[in-house]
DNA sequence: CGGTATCCTAGTAGATACTG
DNA sequence: CAGTATCTACTAGGATACCG
């Protein structure tokens, strides 16, 4: 396992990789609560960010694979007509909730200052 | 406040776009234990992704500087010959310190899976 | 030492159109 | 409904060289 060890010694990085993609964290948020069809994921990415840009069937259909890669998701093709699949969390997608979760509560608290809107908004 | 209102719906977002970029995280990590210098950050960069591509002096700078910006760090110039800069955590990059080792703290225990490995390590 | 200035490349996301 | 195909725009990141 030598690529594993050069990855060992920076599980910052490789979180970084993982997450990176602008709806790849939310997307796991959104999943929480259970099981998730395509569409409602889609619609349920629509508030947020800023209500404006929808994203599009391309980019989400590569986060939801890369997330399944990952191992943080799971898909389930029901193979009906119309089609009908759902994704949802594995069980390492729920222990990483709480990360998420912590992550929620420091923006909660930090990022509705000048500066950070600055920043984050533009 | 109308820029803050379309955000704190999403504080994930901010989240992602604050530490958007390949050694943000890492950079507010190493600072945690004390000012550095940049050349010292630098070489700390080093180490950790898989130790063989050093980051560029622009890459850096712009992190640095974005980093300081979302109010993480903080810059002191000594104003002296040979110049000397250092870096730290200001109170708002020091709360953001435990985050970051929760992140990690899963990154340890997950992403050592071949699973995890076949999309970070690719 | 601590950066800037240019140039270049690879990847990421959006628009649009189409399909099983 | 849940995607894929194509094409384009943008930008993050790296190489290299130079400056205060």
């Amino acid at each position: 396992m030598a690529k594993a060890k050069m990855l060992r010694s920076c599980p910052v990085a490789a979180f970084q990789k993982m997450i990176s993609g602008k709806y790849k964290l939310r997307i796991v948020w959104d999943l929480k609560d259970g099981p998730r069809r395509y569409g409602e994921i889609r619609s349920g990415l629509l508030r947020g960010t800023d209500g404006s840009s929808e994203i599009t069937p391309r980019v989400l259909s590569r986060e939801l694979k890369a997330l399944t890669l990952s191992g943080l998701i799971d898909r389930k093709d029901y193979a009906v007509v119309p089609p009908k699949v759902e994704y949802r969390l594995t069980r390492k997608g729920k222990s990483f909730v709480p990360v998420i979760a912590a992550i929620r509560d420091w923006g909660e608290r930090h990022l509705s200052e000048p500066a950070a809107l600055a920043e984050a908004a533009e």
